[in-house]
DNA sequence: AAGTGGTCTAGACCACTTT
DNA sequence: AAGTGGTCTAGACCACTTC
């Protein structure tokens, strides 16, 4: 093993002087370089079908299993690269395309310096990840929240047939008014499976101050990874004028929205009615 | 400014002593360590700023350039990762990191075996790139176009702003309504600067069969690579509910978009009015 | 000084397409 | 067989954060 050696000088601004003696290895050559087997990658994935899949994919999956059970929990740093790269017998290069995707995907947050992140609702950066209603001047906006009804019920045809479930499984619904600046813009229901929403209240729900998927993600274990959203023109009908304080046949953007947790599966059915006169809805093409 | 100071004292295996004196300024030590001399950055890109840049951000911005002054052109393909590796002197990886970007923002293709094509508009591919509203069936269907109207005037003070000119300067105005399976659905403004299109005429845009912006590209050399949407609720009034055939103050959605081409410059602003009904206005959350 | 992610290189081999 | 993009590795060094 052959080593360099070499010093640091540093001049400080006050002028003084620090001298630092270094060392380092210039190369390593592993001992044993013909007796060690090549990765047996269907150990790494021992149920792996035999249709080929890239390793960086595979090592994905891996991340993504430790991602929805909570090993690795939302707020909290994964284990660096170059321990994934050891846990796995994978290089660090492989293991990098593996996050590299995963942080394209909203799933991971990386943070030069301090380490790679599990993402969470619970952060100012994702608050319009998934609210795209912008206001027409930049001005910060207060915003109150107002849970109008929340209660147990089986689901209808159509709401069973997008949370993937069997019509009349129970499910909680919630109907609730968003406000900016004290003027009623949002009025939402919202269709939550049962079973996973076990010991949601509409105390519980009131009280709480964060994003809503931020509850979800702590309190029932669901994060809100993906969604689609089908836009349409409404008008308002009685009720809804009423509760959003706008005149009867007003126009209205309709949004209706299904959210995706982990492995595509669908756990939140929501259909917004926006009032656009102060607002508008924000998309980027590409 | 204030930096920090410091000189690096090797002690090479020979024997032999190198100096380096650093700072925090300077981004970029040439190393003599190892005899060979690294690629001078600052001679590949020689107007650069003295701001940091990585090396694939610079070749990513070389190829911008090519494909800016349509050196390659839509649909053709571009040299190799190697070939371009070579000729810009930098490695494989590197290209192919600045390629993967452009790949990721739509303005290259990658194929694999056959190469890496400049992105067209002339391809079913990107048909719903720029057009996110979707039949409620999934039928396929006949799309028809015709022109209404088509004018030179001078820009309102709103589309001045939205492209950045001044107000008064020439703008091509563009009236026309899409039709699916013979219902008129879509009532679409469009204003483009005058310059880049001095010679669109209206019987060049109706006889034209492919995607308006494979037009744009083709015969203009302007291609759209970028666009905002805002979408409100509008209600039409009394000659939209003719053009599109609705009841008068039918709810619509209203959708104003700005495109961009190279260097972020906006080159068409588009007012659409969507009838609802039987289809819908669909996007990803992610 | 140590540890993290970010960039860059060089080389090997694989998968796909065309000649 | 040759050429292209796609995957994987190993190692070097840089930038940033923290101790």
């Amino acid at each position: 093993m052959s080593y360099i050696r070499y010093i640091i000088t540093y001049l400080l601004l006050d002028g003084s002087m620090i001298f630092v003696v270094k060392s380092k290895a210039m190369s390593f050559i592993p001992s044993n370089l013909s007796g060690t087997d090549p990765v047996d990658q269907s150990a790494i994935v021992p149920g792996a079908s035999p249709t080929f899949s890239p390793l960086y994919q595979q090592i994905k999956a891996l991340i993504m299993q430790r991602l929805q059970s909570f090993e690795w929990r939302p707020g909290e740093s994964i284990p660096s690269e170059v321990e994934l790269g050891g846990r796995f017998k994978v290089s660090q290069g492989t293991v990098r395309k593996a996050i590299d995707e995963l942080a394209a995907e909203n799933l991971l947050v990386r943070r030069q310096g301090k380490g790679t992140f599990v993402a969470t609702h619970h952060e100012a950066r994702s608050k319009f990840r998934f609210l795209r209603l912008m206001p027409d001047s930049d001005q910060p906006q207060i915003t109150d929240k107002k849970i109008v009804e929340l209660k147990r019920l089986r689901a209808p045809a159509e709401i069973a047939r997008l949370l993937v479930m069997k019509a009349g499984d129970s499910v909680v619904y919630v109907k609730r008014v968003l406000a900016f600046d004290r003027v009623p813009t949002i009025l939402e229901d919202l269709w939550l499976p049962g079973a996973l929403f076990k010991t949601l209240t509409l105390e519980r729900l009131s009280e709480y101050k964060g994003p809503m998927y931020g509850l979800f993600e702590t309190e029932f274990g669901t994060r809100m990874i993906r969604a689609t959203e089908q836009i349409r023109a409404a008008s308002a009908d009685g009720d809804v004028a009423e509760l959003l304080g706008v005149e009867k046949s007003s126009p209205l953007l309709c949004v209706e929205r299904v959210s995706f947790t982990y492995g595509d599966k669908p756990v939140e059915v929501r259909r917004g009615l926006y009032v656009t006169n102060l607002h508008y809805y924000q998309n980027e093409l590409s």
